[in-house]
DNA sequence: GGACGATCGCAACCCACCGTTGCGTTAGTG
DNA sequence: CACTAACGCAACGGTGGGTTGCGATCGTCC
């Protein structure tokens, strides 16, 4: 009944990582519906069944790789200026999502979303995590009486950030900095008139 | 070499009708990743055969389906004061996401929308219309003056409905009229103050 | 109403891919 | 060096997309 011995060993994390990494690389390729866990496999240099004994469904190989990828958190900007702050960060959200990897991350998490709860909660709480790292931006500018007290700092980042993924994701419609700019312009402005307001009619 | 002679007639219709309607239906329950063509003819009282002699693949029966079912334009609406017209459409635009066939619908699209280049220009085709059926809204603010001239209005309307749609595929959060609200109001605000002038800094 | 052809049902098939099992081999680790 | 976790390999079961050939319908036109 006794736990086998974990072996963080060399050869382990070696496979362990190739196989990430391959995962990735035909998530990019291919896309999340139509990954294939044998050709993950022969693209690591490694045997089918050696993936299956370590990630016990696609669902969670795909889900590993994400994390693994997805662990850097961009560090908020702080100009002094509202407007500044977010026209940065949605050049930031831009560039990762033109990024072959960015692009095929977020396609495959919007996937897998309606497949299982368990990982729709999981995204759940990585969405909430990154928007909360991008609120310090709101915070200051609340400080600085740049936007109304009650300001909803979380809004006001999804709100930046929407109209950017809809051109990813629905309206299949190119991004640049020129959309990034005029959606961070239309936030600031919204937030410096109050419309973000918790309780605001 | 002729092409064989089309039969508009009874059984042909009714067999794709109740096709497209049971494609609608699995989509609802099982979504479009897991949507089998063998269930699908099942449900439609149809042989597999008969699906795969009408439409080519797996996509363009979804995508058929689809067309089928949105073809409804919703009339936008003339209250006289744009951030009530908004939040009318906006309103409608949740309850589209909230039910089950309209959520169906707009998952089905984004999955598939990766798939091929074709696919992709034919929803963005799709979506211009409708963001185009929705623009009167902001073209009748503009003529009261509510707007400044030269106002994008389908930026102002992908503004009112992209925080509903990273709602539903990004961030799985839970939709309601109060979420509409506020996305309807900052994007008023937004519009009134200018931000969503074509050329603007 | 009869003939012709489009369409359908049916059975059987190929093939790709997910996921599993048993066994022999390699390679960390004490 | 002995022990065993981890890997390679071959083979298998199952599902589901997509195809083919043939015989049975059903719409259409004369």
């Amino acid at each position: 009944m006794s736990e086998p011995e974990r072996r963080p060993g060399g050869r382990t994390s070696r496979t362990t990582h190739s196989v990430l990494e391959a995962t990735l690389a035909e998530l990019i390729d291919h896309g999340y519906v139509e990954l294939g866990v044998e050709a993950v496999a022969a693209r690591a240099g490694v045997h089918k069944t050696t993936v299956y004994r370590r990630w016990e469904s696609k669902q969670r190989l795909v889900l590993d790789a994400l994390r693994s990828a997805a662990a850097d958190a961009l560090p908020a900007p702080d100009t002094g200026d509202l407007e500044s702050d977010l026209r940065l960060l949605a050049r930031s959200v831009v560039e990762l999502l033109t990024n072959p990897v960015g692009e095929a991350a977020v396609r495959a998490m919007v996937s897998a979303s309606s497949s299982s709860p368990e990982l729709s909660a999981t995204l759940r709480d990585y969405w909430a995590a990154r928007m909360a790292s991008m609120s310090p931006v709101v915070d200051r500018a609340r400080s600085r009486g740049e936007v109304p007290a009650g300001t909803d700092a979380a809004e006001v980042v999804k709100a930046m950030g929407a109209p950017l993924y809809l051109r990813l994701l629905v309206t299949a419609e190119p991004l640049d900095d020129e959309v990034a700019d005029r959606s961070a312009r239309a936030a600031a402005v919204a937030a410096r008139a109050g419309a973000f307001v918790a309780g605001a009619g």
